[in-house]
DNA sequence: ATAATATATCAGTATATCCTTATATAAGGA
DNA sequence: TCCTTATATAAGGATATACTGATATATTAT
């Protein structure tokens, strides 16, 4: 599953996740995702390119702009990869919980009482 | 948020998203992690380590081994970010999609026709 | 004590990432 | 046509990552 890498190793960084919270009010072009940062408009680019090479969002040719919006079957993707981990989390681990609650207080005696100097 | 960053950076291998898929079948050792891949255990070890640091797992001490299992913050808190773009994609976009479907058919003429050469 | 097992850490290396500056390309307007 | 604006690409450097093999540490068994 080498896109899901890219799609995670995408959202890894706090600039590119700042970008997607702004496209997630909208539609904006290369320059108007430049501004809000301290980062050079290359620097945005290659984010872009990240993000889009990550199917997390999608540009539109309009004259010379490319208006950038959310992809959303990347993030769905991405969604179905955690909610694997959300169910186990949400429904079984409880019993786990339980399952080892039993077991520790079973535990072997682990001698630390006699751990040298 | 650098907590994000580091969490999301530990999903994006596909060996530490195969070690979360298999804690999710429940507490297992690092030699027990080890086994199904083709790697070192050092190597294990190391992804552990990014793993716990990143929130996605806890460890305890029994003995000689240390049992690792799935942290149920670490997850929530990547979904609680995730969930944002969720919302957006699912409820909004539609309507963004009406918004821009207006507004392309009465895009500005592109002169793509004249192009040079 | 000594050895065996489970795990962590260190040193080294190859590759990837994130930024910068400089430059290329393409479209729009004078 | 020439100039400007919007964006992409290239080259280079600093730092981070993902391994490996070697070694350190802790716990248990003999």
């Amino acid at each position: 599953m080498e896109n899901l890498d890219t799609a995670f190793r995408a959202l890894a960084d706090p600039t590119r996740r700042a970008i997607l919270a702004r496209l997630a009010l909208g539609e904006a072009t290369v320059m108007e995702l430049v501004k809000p940062f301290e980062l050079t408009q290359p620097a945005i680019s290659q984010h872009l390119k990240v993000l889009e090479n990550a199917g997390l969002i999608t540009r539109r040719v309009e004259g010379t702009k490319r208006p950038c919006r959310l992809a959303k079957e990347g993030v769905a993707e991405i969604d179905h990869w955690l909610s694997m981990l959300r169910k186990v989390l949400a429904k079984n681990y409880d019993r786990l919980d339980e399952i080892l609650a039993d077991v520790k207080p079973a535990e072997k005696e682990t001698k630390k009482g006699r751990r040298k100097k």
